[in-house]
DNA sequence: GCATGCATGTAAGGAGTTACATGATTCA
DNA sequence: TGAATCATGTAACTCCTTACATGCATGC
């Protein structure tokens, strides 16, 4: 990665066709979120420096007296979009507070645990529920990459639901045979 | 969350018993690391404001002209930990560049977007078989929670392995179809 | 004598979030 | 008229990584 992050998320938006700032966050809510965040404050500064280095390029257009910006890439964006692309990926970051407080769950008792392992159950079925709620539009669409990845986003947080789910049953059995041997 | 994150990996670890700031990145490189990392930079200023701060208390003992600086959680720290443990987990942050070139691979050909998918494949490998390698001793020591965790980064890592590779398929196969009826 | 590991630390900077400020438009 | 949404932006901050510096100990 020779640009930061951010800038490839909104080349790969504005490969899609042309947006403004705030269209780019408001789709990246919905979509890419789920496994790559970007906020306002990386969003605008980053426009400004892809626009300088000519890999976008910006065009007032205002809604009635709210003035606005629509981005478009360039051929100089889309070549190294693609070579971003061809490279391979090398970053995989997971952050889950839940799993830090499991594995030091010894300090407390198996309930709390349980109780850790039923909010990250919680968490994920949500996250199925809200990527399913989109998943219909994206599958009429026909839209190729983002419908493949929404489907294993879907089937990702499924499986460590389900996981977690399993994790919680078998601590709760286990609590239970040495309450009854006790 | 009051104190930072990286508090609460510290206060974790020193409650399984007293250790000095490198055995603390060694071992959360070879555990926590897969879904909570934390660099020098954090672990070295953060243990001087839990020390400050009576959550853990610090007793030099150099090993022959080594200097070295022990470390041991206080009752404090232990509430404290007990206290964040018992709470909800917030965060969860996936951050794969794998899923967003994917997401984004409309741009190249499905042979870019294919070897994409089989190194993200290779890495999850590379995960499972380097969490299969401590699994062993964590077994023999009857490691609890550290344990489930660890089996649960096995499965984790082999699932999304299988699914890149029925990802990467899927994508084959289409795209074979494609060729012969064009 | 040299590489590796033990051990502690910091400086610089990148990456990212949050909160705020501003102002127009739309719709109930 | 007021709330929600469209739209852009920045300042302050946290969090985290990387790279470097230092120096002792151990084993080849």
């Amino acid at each position: 990665m020779e640009l930061n992050p951010t800038a490839y998320v909104i080349l790969g938006w504005l490969n899609l066709g042309p947006r403004s700032g705030y269209e780019i966050k408001a789709q990246v809510e919905d979509s890419t979120r789920f496994f790559w965040a970007a906020s306002y404050g990386q969003i605008y500064p980053e426009l400004k420096r892809l626009e300088t280095a000519g890999l976008i390029g910006g065009t007032s257009s205002p809604q009635g007296g709210r003035k606005r910006t629509i981005f478009e890439i360039t051929p100089d964006g889309r070549e190294e979009l693609r070579r971003w692309l061809q490279a391979p990926p090398e970053t995989f970051e997971l952050r889950d507070e839940g799993l830090l407080k499991l594995f030091f769950s010894g300090a407390v008792e198996p309930q709390d645990a349980a109780r850790t392992l039923r909010a990250m159950r919680d968490q994920h079925l949500a996250k199925v529920r809200q990527l399913r709620g989109i998943e219909p539009k994206a599958a009429s669409k026909g839209d190729g990459y983002p419908l493949i990845v929404l489907r294993f986003g879907v089937a990702y947080h499924e499986w460590v639901a389900e996981a977690c789910r399993q994790m919680e049953q078998d601590l709760l059995d286990e609590d239970r045979d040495q309450r009854r041997s006790a």
